[in-house]
DNA sequence: TAATATCCGTTTGGTAGCAAACGAAATTGA
DNA sequence: TCAATTTCGTTTGCTACCAAACGGATATTA
């Protein structure tokens, strides 16, 4: 009598099942930790192919304008932790941003050794015009997911976040 | 009567609807993803530098090794769509892990144009040690969540992943 | 002060990632 | 049979990303 599989696992998923099934793995957390890295990767693909390249802009250069536009003007380092990037990597974001015309960057008087990166007009335009149709991609990207569903993710991605950001 | 922050949301969340809360946009949507890029990010970050550095592997050359692990010897183009990495990023991955000993390149005979990418005896060595204390990680990056949390979790995540993944 | 330590953003050197162009090898079709 | 097309994996040119080294600027301490 032939068991049907689990439709609710992907083929790879059920592959794996049969290949290490027999082993002492913790496959609730397997299963987890790796939709979480493939669904993050199918977001931000299908968000930068769609809506962000219309504006020459990667997920990192998108980031970056929208933490500028909710935060305000910031200095370089609180930027880069905002960002959650390394600050070496904000460099790069920052002056490819600056070519693009979208940010600019000001020197500190009172402190030489800091710099602090702002919207310019245009790019206070781009993310005015970009984000609300970047929320609409959002917006199908879990939209089989009832409202009660997409609050339950987010809480309990919430509670990763925390668990994986604390060493 | 100071209304108090609703302590399930994080600091960035609290601030963007303090900032953008006036303006019609889907929140929900926004903070289910946004939180699974920031939680993918974080467990990427807390693997490499855990135990995949001891490795010597990065997070696409560990799935690479456990794809071959778990599907045994494969095509390049099919390792590439299994590993969910384009075929011109694999070669350089697969590059990296000849360097380090782990699989060997296979000519086909049949066919010149393919190649056939398998494990060496010490990639398999390799993966068999670090899946098992990967998975450990695995298990404490999730660890705040019950056994049913987990597999919801893994479940809305697996939809994300079928409704961004079709364009 | 002057010497030392710390802090800040950039640079460097490495891997990773993509799309598109490429060349060799099949396959197709006339 | 042979020209055109398709199918492979690699290469190229670009951005992104990190850690660590760097060098200038500020703080600290003697």
């Amino acid at each position: 009598m032939q068991q049907r599989a689990d439709p609710r696992l992907l083929d790879a998923e059920r592959l794996t099942q049969e290949r290490l099934g027999d082993r002492p793995l913790d496959f609730d957390s397997m299963l987890a930790v790796s939709n979480i890295y493939r669904a993050a990767t199918a977001v931000r693909r299908r968000a930068e192919k769609g809506v962000l390249s219309e504006f020459g802009l990667s997920w990192g250069g998108f980031t970056t304008l929208w933490v500028l536009w909710v935060w305000g003007e910031m200095q370089s380092a609180d930027l880069a932790e905002e960002c959650d990037l390394s600050k070496g990597t904000l460099t790069g974001v920052v002056k490819t941003l600056e070519k693009r015309g979208f940010v600019q960057r000001t020197a500190v008087e009172a402190d030489r050794r800091k710099v602090i990166v702002s919207l310019t007009d245009a790019g206070l335009d781009a993310i005015e015009q970009l984000f609300p149709r970047f929320n609409l991609y959002e917006g199908e990207m879990v939209g089989d997911l009832s409202t009660s569903e997409k609050q339950a993710l987010a809480e309990l991605l919430r509670r990763v976040i925390v668990a994986a950001g604390s060493d």
